[in-house]
DNA sequence: ATGTTC
């Protein structure tokens, strides 16, 4: 990205002039100089694009790990007024929809736990099924999907899959209301039923992690995290059901663009007016999505700690916390002093409610969010909080974000010798795909610590703790 | 992200 074409505003703060007779409503863009000038300019026209959309509020913005996406782009924020108009749109979700991270804290320490991790890599590795279309144990009917559908995490620990404890820590409580199953198609739920406890590909993964750093020790105690302390998390979204539901409604939704009058600068921004059938009806099926997604990771948590306790028989696993990154959420926020509910887009971003939100469990309330930064394989992931300033509708970054192409990873690096020199450093990967461990290469991502420096000194989260992988399921 | 190209 050429920052020329920008203007600063703030040490981590950017925006993008409009040109002579560009209509559309102020970009934002978050990050410090070296990031930006990393980032491909398609993130700019991309979110440019989204500042044209019917009755976005305030500005459009892009987070630091911010990289070209299908419409939106990842990294991007984007509020809509459905009563100016506002608009939902399946490309300012994403394909996998409520993809997210579920953060493990355990009572292990790594001088206890090392001399047993190539036993707890492969047995993770037989528990934890990863890959394309890869499926688990468990087999649902129709009714039972629909179930998950609306129970999300709940459904889960109903099933026996955790505990009710889990379901304080998990956003919203562990399951969305407005889940309206009827709306997702047959073949997206047929091509749920067997993947419930399964992870996934591309930059899916299962990590075990030891803190490395603690940045706020007051915040890391009532966190509960200490260093050496060994951490799990346990990133993956909706398979196949978000994916087959993305596929469907950007279909639908191109059309009702078209219907209502909206211009679409690019057709992959297909959206309809929140308050349309076509709105209302993609918004029923995300939730669906996002209950789905809840209710995987709640399910893998399980499998998790099936695991752990059958190798350290001492091992507690309780939720630190569970963050979506792919959402649209209905959310109350003041604008100039005005309280008012906005549909809240956030691809590839993390909430990050600030500390004193009525939505954060009374252990978090003081503090703030857990937010998670989820890193390359090879680097790691900074836990932190979010910052009572933020300045984003509560909005974060996400992960190290990619720095090149799946393509242009594949032509520089072979996966097997990536898993050799990463188990050099004392990081075990187990992976049914080397072809997915070179697309998934450290180094075709951004450096995880330029993102969080600048999702800091951006006022839209705070550092809490650094975490170094030492053993991965890689989708 | 993805029954990895309808």
């Amino acid at each position: 990205m050429n920052l020329e074409r920008l203007r600063q505003l703030q040490p981590c703060l950017w925006t993008l002039p409009r040109a002579p007779g560009e209509e559309r409503a102020q970009v934002l863009l978050y990050g410090s100089a070296p990031l930006l000038v990393s980032m491909d300019d398609k993130v700019l026209e991309q979110i440019a694009n989204v500042a044209s959309l019917p009755g976005l509020v305030g500005a459009a913005m892009t987070m630091p790990d911010a990289h070209w996406g299908y419409g939106f782009p990842i990294g991007g924020v984007a509020a809509f007024d459905a009563e100016q108009g506002g608009v939902i749109s399946a490309g300012g979700v994403g394909f996998d929809i409520s993809c997210g991270i579920r953060c493990l804290r355990s009572n292990l320490n790594l001088e206890d736990a090392v001399e047993h991790f190539p036993q707890l890599g492969k047995a993770l590795f037989r528990a934890i099924p990863a890959g394309v279309g890869e499926e688990g144990e468990i087999k649902l009917n129709p009714e039972q999907l629909d179930q998950v559908m609306h129970g999300g995490a709940h459904w889960a620990v109903q099933q026996g899959y955790g505990t009710p404890a889990d379901l304080d820590y998990v956003e919203e409580q562990g399951r969305v209301a407005g889940a309206i199953p009827e709306n997702v198609s047959e073949l997206a739920k047929k091509r749920q039923r067997g993947e419930m406890g399964t992870l996934g590909s591309g930059n899916h993964y299962l990590e075990v992690q030891v803190v490395d750093r603690i940045f706020d020790p007051g915040v890391a105690l009532a966190l509960g995290l200490h260093e050496g302390q060994i951490l799990i998390s346990i990133h993956c979204g909706s398979r196949g059901l978000g994916h087959q539901i993305g596929t469907d409604y950007l279909v639908l939704l191109a059309k009702a663009a078209s219907r209502s009058g909206i211009h679409l600068p690019d057709r992959e921004l297909a959206c309809a007016p929140v308050k349309s059938p076509e709105g209302q009806q993609y918004i029923g099926a995300m939730n669906a999505a996002i209950n789905c997604a809840l209710a995987n990771r709640q399910i893998l948590t399980h499998l998790t700690r099936s695991v752990f306790t059958e190798i350290y028989p001492q091992a507690e696993l309780e939720t630190l916390f569970d963050v979506s990154h792919n959402t649209c959420k209905a959310e109350t926020h003041q604008i100039d002093g005005e309280s008012r509910l906005l549909y809240v887009h956030r691809k590839g971003a993390t909430r990050a409610f600030g500390p004193g939100h009525p939505m954060l469990p009374e252990r978090y309330r003081q503090v703030g969010q857990p937010v998670v930064i989820g890193g390359s394989m090879g680097t790691g992931s900074y836990i932190l909080v979010g910052d009572s300033e933020n300045p984003a509708f509560a909005s974060s970054s996400h992960g190290a974000g990619r720095a090149m192409s799946r393509h242009q990873a594949l032509a520089r690096w072979k996966g097997r010798a990536l898993v050799d020199e990463l188990a050099q450093q004392g990081i075990l990967i187990h992976t049914r795909s080397m072809r997915g461990v070179a697309e998934e290469a450290p180094g075709a991502y951004k450096d995880v610590d330029l993102v969080a420096e600048a999702t800091e000194e951006a006022g839209l989260a705070r550092r809490v703790a650094f975490l170094r992988p030492k053993v991965c399921v890689k989708g």
